[in-house]
DNA sequence: CATGAATGAGTGTTCATTCAT
DNA sequence: GATGAATGAACACTCATTCAT
């Protein structure tokens, strides 16, 4: 019965994003893991750990699935900011709510390394955007830009996730992918 | 002895942005308000109540101070649009978070009342954002632009809020007012 | 608004029998009796005041309507015993309960006076109605066949309160009858 | 530290006789039975629960210990129902109180299965009661005496509880088992 | 007298965490 | 590694009672 730590991080995501952190708890993630909740800790210390290891998870997930587009340096600056909105874009539409939003006031409360670990993705993320920019629209610019390109985004979730329109998001990634 | 309710409602905007509306006890509403706990349930049958409460008064604040400006119809759409833009971005600064963005998950799994509530005031936001625009810009794409305004102002309240950086909500700003 | 006592003891009498002394709340009283809790307290020193009150106003109902029946001494044994049947099952056939024995455990638990005055409630009236059997049977078996009487009301009520007939009081009532 | 559930079972079941089902808080439970309020929890689900639970097992003892007397079909009918008064009276005598009569009025105001099995239990014992007298009495006059027989029962357990006197159960069970 | 806000102890229930098996 | 009973602190909520107005 080897517990894949792996897929207890999964199954902890998906209940994160759609309870929470706090209204999902640890006999929560066991059952819908097929464990009991005690058997949790033989993987994770603590529920803060589990946290972190879940915000670690969603990182990975945007660099190999996002991110990832936006680093081909072999390919033009206009393609790998196309791939990365379309991946952003498509991840969004299926998943209805940024994770690390959503976490973020609960690892704001419970652990500096999970809220330094979340300010730091999206720095990262408006730093690798801003570098896409740049080539057009200089350092400075580049940056504002970018950072604007990312808090569109954002909202646009989140008008997906309350009002529940996808439009929104479609309209806003038109809007980034035409910068370039 | 007196408690004022609308005191406590005003208490509890407060805590309910910083620590969140499932992190804040009863016992923390009576702490911060002079009151023991079961004093509450006097002026608020349950915290459900006061949560919906809560919800209503942010609204009223916008209704005051933020939409108010947008109904003067003696004035132009410009000065309209500049009045409210101010409004919001002073009341985002100086609060950094959007309240009920950041109740929604709460009410969205708590409360059918807070929910429809929550998800009115943004339709009805965009709606009246939406009608300033149209003059200029005909009805379907004033309806484009005000959500679209509407999603990067939430997204530079949530940059702000992880991020730090009050930038983006100011720039944001700018780029609204510019729509006329 | 000069509130009369004995309505708050039939408002409390009436809220006692179907849901209980405990699960009845002064906030109850208070609303079926139009006053507020802590209006009550200007008429009842506490609770328990109050079911001794309301444990006597059975208690004098049953004296009226009752045993005044059985003690009307101008009259033959067999028609004071009849007409103090008569009142007993329509009283029990109207109330469904035994107010006195629905809210012992309470009294047992709250109240030595209560407790008592239950006490000796029943053995008044039993020792009453062996009064009337005496001529006939004598006083060792009119003491037997009076507490059996008794008994055999007390389960007829128990039985029309669960199972919901009342054949089974009519039928111990006409028993009772004709004993004389 | 293995807790039998059963001996939760029973240790509620005796406090429930001697303070009712709502006077029992689950931190007494826990206190009698050496554990923490919150540990009851392991065991059943809900104080409902448990009430469900507590009714079951009595009834569990009448089947094995009353019941099961009446059901010896190689008997007789006069020694079967003698063998059932001799285990009901007995029973009585040592607990002093009709647990489910007991119970009955939070079964009705807190669960509608509790409440069931209570009244099922009762016209389960009737009939099989009248069963026992059918062969002599006939069908219609056979319940009549039965029910008759159990609210008799009943009542003298009742008028055990409240005046003290055992007396009227010796003597309800002899005029009972003078039935046949 | 009536009010109703305040109290404080209590209720049933939840849950992260520990640990003997 | 897995189990699940036990813990103990926390939670939302209730209620008899008090008392200033």
């Amino acid at each position: 019965m080897k517990t894949d730590p792996s897929n207890l991080i999964e199954v902890s995501l998906s209940l994160f994003r759609s309870k929470g952190y706090r209204r999902t708890s640890m006999a929560d993630i066991g059952r819908a893991s097929g464990l009991l909740k005690g058997s949790i800790y033989h993987h994770f210390p603590n529920k803060e750990r589990l946290l972190i290891e879940v915000i670690q998870h969603v990182i990975s997930l945007f660099e190999d699935g996002v991110f990832a587009e936006a680093r081909r340096t072999e390919l033009s600056e206009k393609v790998r900011l196309d791939g990365m909105v379309d991946a952003v874009e498509s991840y969004y539409i299926q998943h209805r709510v940024c994770a690390l939003v959503h976490l973020w006031p609960d690892a704001l409360q419970e652990s500096a390394e999970a809220r330094e670990m979340i300010q730091k993705f999206f720095r990262d993320w408006r730093d690798l955007l801003a570098g896409l920019l740049e080539p057009r629209y200089g350092p400075a610019e580049a940056l504002r830009l970018a950072t604007d390109a990312l808090a569109r985004i954002e909202g646009a979730v989140i008008w997906l996730q309350i009002v529940g329109e996808e439009s929104a998001l479609r309209q806003c990634s038109e809007q980034v992918r035409g910068l370039l």
